[in-house]
RNA sequence: CGGGGUGUGGCUCAGUUUGGCUAGAGUACCUGAUUUGGGAUCAGGGGGUCGCAGGUUCGAAUCCUGUCACCCCGACCA
């Protein structure tokens, strides 16, 4: 490919919509087009990069004896209804109707298709386990795209659904999927995604782990600790709280503290330490606003997918109005109304002495003891693990919490979708069971421009050579140069010849333009061919990343650009091979 | 859905407060000349119903009303 060809225009100034580097920079470089709200075209050098990508996951789903199959974009909603999710999710998933009137969704995921189409072929426990996947777009009306492809609504993804007779061959196939899931990875170029435990959220399942690709702008916080391998998603950690410095307990006083409606207003009014506070944080279930209150410790924060989970459905923020049996800025567990359901976090155990409000317009409690004072106190954990908290493995104070962008992910489904849609299969003694499902995603554009993310500089990406959209980078630098464009031409035939892909840039421009185009492309080799060079009848090879700077003699400018891209395959991965 | 902001050639923006000549600059694009190792210079050229729809006015990018789109923060989220 020439540059000269290329469909896409490079261009220097920032895009004033882009807030993060890769976004601008992919656009800059001419890799992807905005179309409309969180939907992007991809130019041929993203979609080179894309396509890269996918064939590896290919190649390692393949591996792990995967099948490549193909689910339809549309969908009947009867196949949504069967599972339940047509009604269940939310206005992520577009429902349409078409000419007949009939309903439709534009597939979000595709665990209802899989077990559609495989559901009357296995039958038999003979016929498994087996895994199925595809690489295909996906729609999802997200309530706020961003950061370019990072967050869209229309994306491609690998998705993969494993079915299994039993629960240890499923937990068998997880591991094997964990592991080539690391492979991949680590073949993309991005060894710094870590693995995290993770919430199964509306997917269904119990065990699930997500991988993180570590870098400041990601959107998910990350519990890691430092003393021992755990590592968790913030939505997903377990919080532990010692209070043993603040056991002693006092005499329960209903105090007045007019216009202290904050914990830092009371704490402040009281002169008391915010750590034995009490705060409120209140919510409203979705289906019938009843009142869910969560108390926390003062210092905590509440964490909305834990209490999620406890409640067992949707909550929103309350809005409390006079009316209502609570009393905003003073509600207290002590004497709360029956009607609120309460849900009192471990941050708060083992205080003796608690200031809490009183459920009574401008009074607070002091001395609050909750094992004392209220019946049956139930402790459960709702509460945001902090930095320095305890690790819930090793139970050291260790914890450090990072930002990540999460690139895939591998669930254990059960068997939600083989009951709700009545998949069985007979097994040896002529009885009926519900296989149980694994299911394993990687979002590709995702991954692409968190790659681009964690690895560019000032001019643009630095591609991993194993996805990059070209290996190599021919720049010209004197086109109009007789004798210098026949050595780039002939190599350009050379590298071709030799399997090597380059991106070949004869045009007539001058060199800092020429090179600012290389450096937002992202070859991650680059071969300067330029009349002051060919004075000593020599190449300029260097590496994108600038960590290889060399003049070579131009009958061994191949051999070199070969020894390099190996050298690059080879720091990727341990398994050259498999690039030959 | 709530709060804030922005819509002017492909891109970055000025002009809007205080209505007034033919709507500007830079960049990109086309032609020619000079130039050639980090986004050159000069000359010439093409490209814009100023988001859209109404309204006020002799006159609207500018004022009024409505509407749409996008960006940021929040809510929400396989």
């Amino acid at each position: 490919m020439k540059v000269a060809n290329l469909v896409g225009q490079r261009f220097k100034e920032k895009p004033s919509d882009c807030v993060i580097d890769s976004h601008a920079l992919m656009v800059r470089g001419g890799f992807m087009k905005y179309v409309g709200n969180g939907i992007y075209s991809e130019f041929p050098a993203l979609r080179r990069v894309t396509a890269k990508i996918e064939n590896i996951i290919r190649k390692e789903m393949d591996a792990i004896d995967g099948q490549e199959v193909l689910f339809p974009v549309v969908m009947p909603a009867s196949l949504w209804e069967e599972s339940g999710r047509y009604k269940s999710v939310g206005s992520e998933l577009v429902r349409f109707k078409d000419r007949n009137g009939s309903k439709h969704v534009l597939g979000m995921t595709h665990e209802e298709a899989a077990v559609h189409l495989v559901r009357e072929y296995a039958q038999s426990y003979t016929k498994y386990p087996f895994m199925i996947y595809q690489v295909q777009r996906k729609f999802r009306d997200e309530a706020r795209p961003r950061a370019g492809m990072i967050r869209v609504r229309e994306f491609t993804m690998k998705d993969a659904y494993s079915f299994h007779t039993s629960q240890e061959d499923l937990d068998k196939y997880y591991d094997v999927c964990f592991q080539a899931y690391n492979r991949i990875f680590q073949k993309v170029g991005v060894p710094e995604v870590v693995t995290v435990q993770s919430d199964s959220g509306m997917m269904g399942g119990s065990v699930s782990h997500e991988y993180m690709l570590l870098t400041p702008i990601g959107e998910d916080s990350i519990v890691i600790c430092n003393e021992c391998d755990y590592r968790s998603n913030m939505e997903a950690a377990k919080n532990e709280v010692d209070n043993s410095g603040a056991c002693d307990s006092a005499e329960l006083l209903c105090i007045e503290t007019p216009n202290c409606k904050t914990i830092d207003d009371v704490c402040a009014f009281l002169k008391s330490d915010v750590k034995t506070s009490c705060k409120a944080v209140v919510y409203q279930k979705n289906a019938d606003d009843k009142f869910v209150v969560a108390f926390v410790r003062g210092d905590y924060e509440v964490n909305e997918t834990k209490l999620r989970n406890l409640v067992g459905e949707e909550v929103h923020t309350a809005e409390i109005t006079e009316e209502d049996c609570l009393v905003a800025g003073y509600i207290g567990p002590y004497g709360i109304s029956d009607e609120a359901e309460v849900y009192i976090d471990v941050s708060l155990k083992g205080i003796g002495s608690i200031v809490a409000g009183a459920n009574k317009e401008g009074y607070h409690y002091t001395g609050l003891n909750l094992e004392r004072d209220l019946v049956n106190v139930n402790y459960v954990d709702i509460s945001k693990i902090k930095e320095n908290g305890i690790c819930p493995c090793c139970g050291k104070s260790a914890i450090t919490i990072k930002r990540g962008i999460e690139v895939g992910n591998i669930f254990q489904l059960g068997t939600k979708y083989t009951e709700s849609m009545n998949m069985q299969y007979t097994d040896e003694n002529g009885e009926s069971h519900y296989p149980i499902m694994g299911c394993y995603g990687i979002g590709v554009g995702r991954l692409a421009a968190s790659v681009c993310e964690v690895h560019h500089d000032e001019y643009g990406p630095i591609w991993p050579i194993s996805i990059a959209p070209w290996e190599v980078q021919i720049c010209c630098l004197r086109a109009d140069d007789e004798e210098t464009k026949k050595v780039a031409d002939s190599l350009y035939k050379d590298l071709k010849n030799n399997n090597i892909e380059a991106i070949y840039d004869d045009r007539e421009i001058r060199p800092g333009a020429m090179f600012s185009d290389a450096d937002l492309i992202g070859a991650p080799i680059r071969v300067t061919v330029s009349p002051r060079n060919l004075k000593e009848s020599s190449v300029e090879i260097t590496t994108r990343d600038k960590s290889v700077k060399t003049i070579v003699p131009i009958e061994e400018a191949v051999k070199s650009v070969q020894n390099l891209r190996l050298k690059l395959f080879a720091d990727i991965a341990a398994n050259v091979e498999d690039y030959k």
